[in-house]
DNA sequence: CGATCCGAATTAGTCCGACATAAAATAAAA
DNA sequence: TTTTATTTTATGTCGGACTAATTCGGATCG
């Protein structure tokens, strides 16, 4: 990013360089420009050294922004034929970083249907093989979130933390490392969901309990229980999301 | 690519330039030998003007390769910290990329499991959704993807991409955009391992019984019985698959 | 009149070399 | 020993030149 005029020494010009590096800004700017729709599929972006000026930013840092984006299947470019924005069916959908980029505006509530209805089949199969495989340290991970989620609501960060941490440790007892990897994108949008739950009313259920019978079948070693209750669960929280988005 | 001293107008020093642009071919040479385990997590490459000059090429065409791969979650660089491989957790596994680089050189058996876990999980699902959503355009898709399997075997290109049409049709017929991006990073997976039982031996089942079943309980819009079919064909596959990989 | 071939214009791809920035390592001070 | 400057070093950013690959349009030929 070129300085300006050096009016104010250390004024507050970086407007989107806060923390991410210049062209992870610049990428995510792109990004959320093409997932939100603002840029359509087979739209042409303008050409590198046009863009790169308008965003102020050379062309070495624009180019690095389009292969991140092109690594995510966002964009493809060819030498005369410019960067073109790639039909939506080609989109990693999953990469957390798309996700976030979808989440980060007006949210495509088709999008979040897709995604809790992935987690719907998901989730329950993860339960299942969490209560066949699990192992001392795992029971004591989800008893530890277990107990932070009785400490705190949801609607603190510590309490979204406790949250975050029971699934991951019902996750990492399916030893599965794939499952491991989806489950983290879905519930990277599954906590933005949650939080938009926060702004618009308070909760209205009591999550422990669901959790609690979850962990129990799982401790237990009990597969059909484990996969029932979290069905359960899911289909709860898709429930009250549905609800909320519906609401305004 | 810098040129060495002009020996021979247009020789072949272009070793790993077919096709793939420059970067292109740097990321896959590096993510190759990342996802391999050649360079192991927590692992710190190389830097920026060494490497590149040792893969004989400019330091902006490494960066992008590097930016591709930071952005599918296998690096991460900082100043002067060097750029360090990210643990195995913090990988897009899903990325078709990824799942492409894993099955370029010995696939990692466990990781083969995972994936076959997954779409044991995935797809009989996908199966019910389709049964219960499909329309006449996805009928016909369905059964011209099986006319084509009958015509050719999957020792053939063309049976491959029948077998390919099959499973994009009943996807498409799921009217889920996040379980279609799933499955088919899965998919690809799975037809490298395909390519491999070729390798071997001939195919021991003929695979268009069981997915004709799959097809006939989609068109009838029968959820659990196109669920149960898909399951059987999953594990059949699965089956087939450890079979081979357990034989040397 | 239509198809084909060829050349010019355009756009991404690559290279280079310099400087900025930030963080780790080290030295200096308390 | 702890804290605080200072140096060092690798990534980050810049700008500008040149290359390579296509597309597009026009000329040529059947």
């Amino acid at each position: 990013m070129k300085q300006e005029e050096p009016t104010e020494p250390g004024e507050q010009k970086r407007e989107r360089s806060t923390g991410r590096r210049l062209r992870g800004a610049v990428a995510h700017y792109l990004g959320r420009a093409i997932v939100s729709g603002a840029i359509a599929p087979g739209e042409r972006l303008t050409g590198e050294v046009a863009n790169a000026e308008a965003l102020d930013v050379s062309r070495s840092a624009y180019r690095e922004a389009i292969q991140v984006l092109a690594a995510k299947g966002l964009v493809e470019s060819r030498t005369k034929a410019g960067t073109r924005v790639l039909p939506r069916s080609r989109w990693n959908l999953l990469d957390p970083d798309i996700v976030a980029w979808a989440f980060s505006g007006e949210p495509d509530p088709g999008f979040i249907r897709d995604l809790f209805e992935l987690r719907a089949i998901v989730e329950p199969a993860a339960a299942r093989l969490a209560a066949q495989r699990r192992d001392k340290d795992d029971i004591a991970a989800l008893k530890a979130a277990l107990v932070g989620m009785r400490r705190h609501t949801l609607a603190t960060e510590a309490g979204r933390d406790a949250d975050r941490a029971f699934h991951d440790a019902l996750l990492q007892a399916t030893r599965n490392d794939a499952l491991i990897t989806l489950s983290a994108s879905i519930g990277a949008a599954v906590n933005w969901t949650t939080r938009f739950k926060q702004r618009t009313k308070a909760l209205p259920r009591d999550p422990v309990p669901d959790h609690a019978r979850v962990s129990d079948a799982v401790i237990a070693g009990d597969a059909d229980a484990a996969e029932a209750a979290m069905r359960a669960l899911v289909d709860l929280a898709f429930e009250d999301t549905r609800a909320v988005l519906a609401e305004p």
